[in-house]
DNA sequence: ATGGTTTTTACTGCGTC
DNA sequence: GACGCGGTAAAAACCAT
């Protein structure tokens, strides 16, 4: 089929996450910090939390959008307390007994009465966060996600909400769902979107709009993720021996992987990644795998079907056959 | 909204077990 | 006949504009 070059150009990324170094964002490339109070490593450019260490009582965010505070200062507790929230402080700066206070005092005075305005309009925010972390935690451990996905998923829900990104039409829920399929993305943990909404309270096309302007609005760039990401998975639910479908064994589980990235590196060459749904081709690549070396080397059968894979993969026959027939002439066992 | 692209659906024929 | 595979047209879905 004619792929436009303007589609192609368009849709290709340059960038490559390629060398993930260690003091490198894997999403930007952005040198990281490490923040030694939550014992993680952060990147400050997009937010991406690459380690962190066990939280020990539940959501505490970190505020991204006021570098003087202090990343992850003991200041961001302060937000998440609600005693202050009714309170309102005069503006007459004077003390109880109607004396003029100190310019000292005064300047102290007009940053509660800001951080005190603040608290008013953010205490439904509050609310909106706990909400969301909440969702985020039901929808993280519904997947099984570990802890620094769901940790990333709400650095962003947290963004969303500074940024009144709830506006509009947008519930909690679909921003939750979006912050944590974001997340996935962001790290590339092999997920679907079709996981992310199948434990989700909103539709498909919720968490798609959540996401979208999470990723939009919050300047994510979150990527399509790399097809590769999806092997390890595809490969060892093939090779479940709990299940008595017999497809192959450990070795040819590695040999296959080692094919199918061979694979996909010449298809990235040959500009047949872009626009494709990464878990089809995973899923193209190996049973292009399979069938090819069965027809190359002797001892090897092949055992893999199109609807086996596409099953796994969640992608119809059809387009694991489109992809198999774009990748089958390549030449990889060598 | 539109246009360009990919994926899905549904249906076909062909060879093989 | 059932299964795996290949091909295709039309509809649906997606995405950027």
């Amino acid at each position: 089929m004619a792929v436009s070059s303007e589609s192609v150009e368009k849709n290709t990324t340059t960038h490559e996450t390629s060398q993930i170094g260690e003091n490198e964002c894997p999403e930007c490339g952005a040198p990281l910090v490490a923040d030694n109070h939550r014992a993680e490593t952060y990147c400050e450019e997009c937010g991406t939390v690459v380690s962190s260490g066990e939280i020990d009582h539940g959501p505490e965010w970190r505020n991204f959008d006021d570098p003087e505070r202090g990343v992850g200062s003991p200041n961001t507790k302060l937000m998440h307390d609600d005693g202050i929230g009714g309170t309102r402080i005069g503006f007459d700066n004077t003390d109880k007994n109607g004396n003029l206070v100190s310019a000292e005092k005064r300047q102290q005075l007009s940053r509660l009465r800001k951080e005190n305005r603040r608290s008013e309009t953010a205490s439904t925010k509050e609310r909106n966060l706990r909400f969301g972390t909440g969702e985020i935690r039901r929808i993280g451990s519904a997947l099984d996600l570990d802890e620094d996905i769901m940790e990333t998923a709400a650095v962003i829900f947290r963004r969303a909400s500074d940024e009144d990104l709830f506006v509009g039409g947008f519930s909690i829920e679909e921003m939750a769902a979006g912050g944590v399929y974001a997340a996935i993305k962001q790290i590339g943990i092999p997920v679907t979107l079709d996981a992310v909404v199948n434990v989700s309270r909103v539709g498909e096309s919720r968490v798609r709009r959540g996401f979208s302007r999470l990723n939009r609005e919050l300047g994510l760039e979150v990527k399509p993720q790399p097809p590769e990401n999806f092997l390890p998975k595809l490969l060892s639910s093939l090779n479940d021996p709990s299940k008595d479908d017999d497809y192959m064994t450990a070795s040819d589980e590695q040999e296959l992987e080692m094919f199918a990235r061979k694979i996909l590196d010449k298809a990235r060459d040959e500009n047949l990644i872009s626009g494709r749904e990464p878990i089809g081709l995973a899923a193209a690549a190996i049973y292009t795998a399979d069938t090819e070396q069965a027809s190359v080397v002797k001892d090897h059968d092949a055992t893999l079907t199109q609807a086996a894979l596409s099953d796994l993969a969640g992608v119809s026959d059809v387009t694991v056959r489109s992809r198999y027939q774009e990748f089958k002439d390549f030449d990889v066992f060598d």
